[in-house]
DNA sequence: CGCAGATACTTTGAGCTTGAAACATCTGCG
DNA sequence: CGCAGATGTTTCAAGCTCAAAGTATCTGCG
């Protein structure tokens, strides 16, 4: 029975599509009420604090999994708004660095302590157990990279 | 530990996160090449195909977790492409009815399948086993509602 | 050195998405 | 009946997102 098995892969992905879509739009409510920003932005200023402050936007592209032009306009906003600060590379003059300001370190640290705070209470029904068995599948769950050639199959 | 516990939670969401975010592009990938479509486009004819074609908008929008205004201009470019026909209901004038036409119905269908073949592929890795146990973790996981008085406490 | 291709980034055009405001219509209370 | 508030939809402004095209710079081969 392949067929099942696809029926009710499909059936997942559709739930999982689900749980992290109404996720999403709780965390960009938060984001928008309490703080007047965007996940987008959250996730660069994340991204930057986690990685002690020095990602070219390439690696911040890569990181976050958006086009290169995407991550041009939401860090341009970031340092208009003084969150970040954009220094071309010296080395490498096509590079162009991108660090959290004291100012974006600060309202960084601020969001992350409540967004943290969010999600434990958004998944207060997951117990410790849930997670180490729901981590140990969506690990295995990554998706493999599709080429036409495979469908062809 | 709660504290640790916290820190669980927001690692998976991010995982979470990262799983959705490489299959939704994987898919918007195999959408836009192998068939000039878009996501929200399916996501609408497949609601529509789900629900035995007849959907107000407002049924469209909650279903696809999507604002209103978001389903309004989706569905208005299936219009004109001839997939969706929308008629003003008879019984409230407000309402507007949304169905496939025929040409969408079987646009959606050769979709739909390949659409599956895919989702399979992506999730090769998961066995029935698996899959099993991520539904009944994904169920539970469904995001309580947060409140502003919530985060007080 | 010189130039061909690769790499880093930005710009562009089109579509998606949201929340809020505007509009149309309905429902129910008096 | 009449109108106040609720409900369904669209419009709007702003921001997000992508892929493709364009610009700047670098690297390596000759």
């Amino acid at each position: 029975m392949t067929d099942a098995l696809s029926k009710r892969r499909l059936r997942l992905w559709i739930r999982l599509l689900r749980v992290t879509r109404l996720t999403e739009s709780q965390l960009r409510e938060f984001l928008r009420v309490e703080h007047g920003s965007t996940l987008p932005r959250f996730d660069v200023l994340a991204a930057l604090h986690r990685s002690d402050d020095a990602l070219t936007m390439t690696e911040l592209s890569r990181l976050l999994l958006v086009s290169n032009g995407n991550t041009t306009t939401v860090v341009a906003r970031l340092e208009t708004d003084g969150l970040v600060a954009r220094t071309t590379s010296t080395a490498d003059r096509r590079v162009v660095h991108v660090a959290l300001t004291s100012a974006g370190r600060s309202h960084f640290e601020q969001l992350a302590a409540e967004h943290e705070a969010q999600v434990d209470l958004l998944f207060s029904s997951m117990t410790g157990t849930d997670l180490g068995a729901l981590d140990d599948l969506l690990q295995r769950m990554i998706p493999r990279k599709v080429t036409a050639h495979d469908a062809d199959g």
